[in-house]
DNA sequence: GCAATAGTGTCTGTAAGACAGTATATT
DNA sequence: AATATACTGTCTTACAGACACTATTGC
């Protein structure tokens, strides 16, 4: 057992003050790959369910930095961009089937009964993130415990309310979309503009006119265009471009409009 | 003691199990009164010191439903239009000279030390809410607890982060107001047209120009004129409004834009 | 040459923004 | 008549939305 599994272990056993009980953070990672909006979901060692990249946050510590080092224990990424954009605490949300007594005793070693605060309410403090695909080592995590990218429209059975959560997070970045820029942690450094509109058009989920799109990047000067194009394509090849940063991130300060 | 008092004497004295403990809802309550915006605030009979109106979660409820109680029971609001809009987590935020533990041993009669979860950390889940200035009586309220509107520009000092959740809330207030109709909850129900326009120009802290502000929400079909005149003002006498409810709904729902 | 996709220019309609004069009550 | 505020119409400008043709590569 490492440190911090054994703490954890205390926290559920011991009732170590290690970590605060009755709350949790959970993590929506969007990412973007071939023209889909995907979210990275973990299969615990534990539990034969899918569920968000979440846990539990320690005494110490913020409910941002819980949801960072969660993301950086379990999937590998680090310095992503946090929104906290809901908590779900409604009574009963946090039961499942597949966490009961028996379960966890078997788990731990040890009698656990109904009396648990993991069988009383726990809410969860929500976040989405969003991370470029290729970032993500989808075999290196927690040991034992497998991490995948779903697309947004066919995601698995889930644990909790995981599923409504992701809808929550999905309303909550359609909204941010219209008053922030968005890419720069989805897409690759350089980018070509069918990408950055199919990106776009994933999110929003409905198709954008080309024309009027490039025209509002270009307007707002939000990308520029690089002196290089992508080949072997096997048609005409498209250019490159990136984000110019300081209009980027004053965009994110300022807020803007897109549509 | 009422049966609430002593259900949270016990939560804080015996560690009960009636409420979640190391988390609170605090709720930002907005008022309109004499074109200034206002927050609601509570001198508490224990604390010497201006706070929001918050409190603890009960086990059976969600965090609304507790943010709604908790109004209820402190200034005499109901059916609050309660929005979540921030949860505060820094460590340390809830630390506040004015609560140590030699007050709470005196308050409660019985010895209290560091080691109690309150000085351990403490999220606040926030809320804010909208309200018309005449509903609230302030003086009915607790026992020996005194509530107090007080405009947004001069607070006095409060307690914890108090005062910075009341920053939070106005910014997050001010995004919504660019998508969301606001007004139905802080007017009365018959308003001018000059009111409602220096309504919006104090929460956005700047001016608007009244022909543009009138043709928009004409155009959408928002406010409509009742046949009737504000008189003995000294001068040409406004025209009084309401609001197009189905309209107002509807544009709750679906989003608009203003300015 | 054909297939496939990239890239861009123009027109139109709507609405935001700037601006000032008329209207109607009280005193 | 003077004062104070309510109310509204027009012009200009900017941008969103609709639309279709040319460009460039691989095969």
């Amino acid at each position: 057992m490492t440190d911090s599994e054994k703490e954890l272990f205390e926290f559920y056993t011991k009732g170590s003050k290690k970590y605060l009980s009755n709350m949790a953070v959970d993590n929506v990672i969007f990412g973007y790959h071939e023209k889909e909006l995907k979210v990275l979901l973990v299969l615990s060692q534990h539990f034969p369910v899918w569920m968000l990249p979440g846990g539990y946050i320690k005494s110490s510590e913020s409910a941002e930095d819980a949801t960072a080092r969660v993301a950086r224990e379990r999937t590998g990424l680090d310095n992503l961009f946090l929104q906290q954009f809901k908590v779900f605490s409604t009574p009963g949300r946090n039961l499942d089937p597949h966490v009961t007594p028996e379960v966890l005793s078997k788990l731990w070693g040890q009698k656990v009964d109904q009396s648990h605060w993991m069988f009383g309410p726990v809410i969860s403090i929500s976040f989405y993130t969003l991370t470029e695909f290729s970032k993500v080592n989808t075999d290196s995590s927690y040991p034992g415990e497998k991490c995948q990218w779903w697309d947004i429209g066919s995601l698995p059975e889930m644990f909790q309310d995981h599923k409504q959560i992701i809808s929550e997070a999905l309303k909550a970045l359609r909204l941010h979309i219209y008053h922030y820029p968005i890419g720069y942690e989805l897409l690759p450094e350089k980018f070509t503009l069918p990408e950055i509109r199919a990106l776009y058009e994933s999110i929003l989920g409905k198709q954008l006119d080309d024309r009027n799109f490039t025209r509002k990047l270009m307007s707002l000067n939000l990308i520029k265009k690089v002196n290089e194009i992508k080949t072997g394509v096997g048609h005409r090849p498209p250019n490159l471009y990136t984000f110019n940063m300081d209009v980027y991130r004053n965009a994110l300060e300022e807020g803007i409009f897109i549509f």
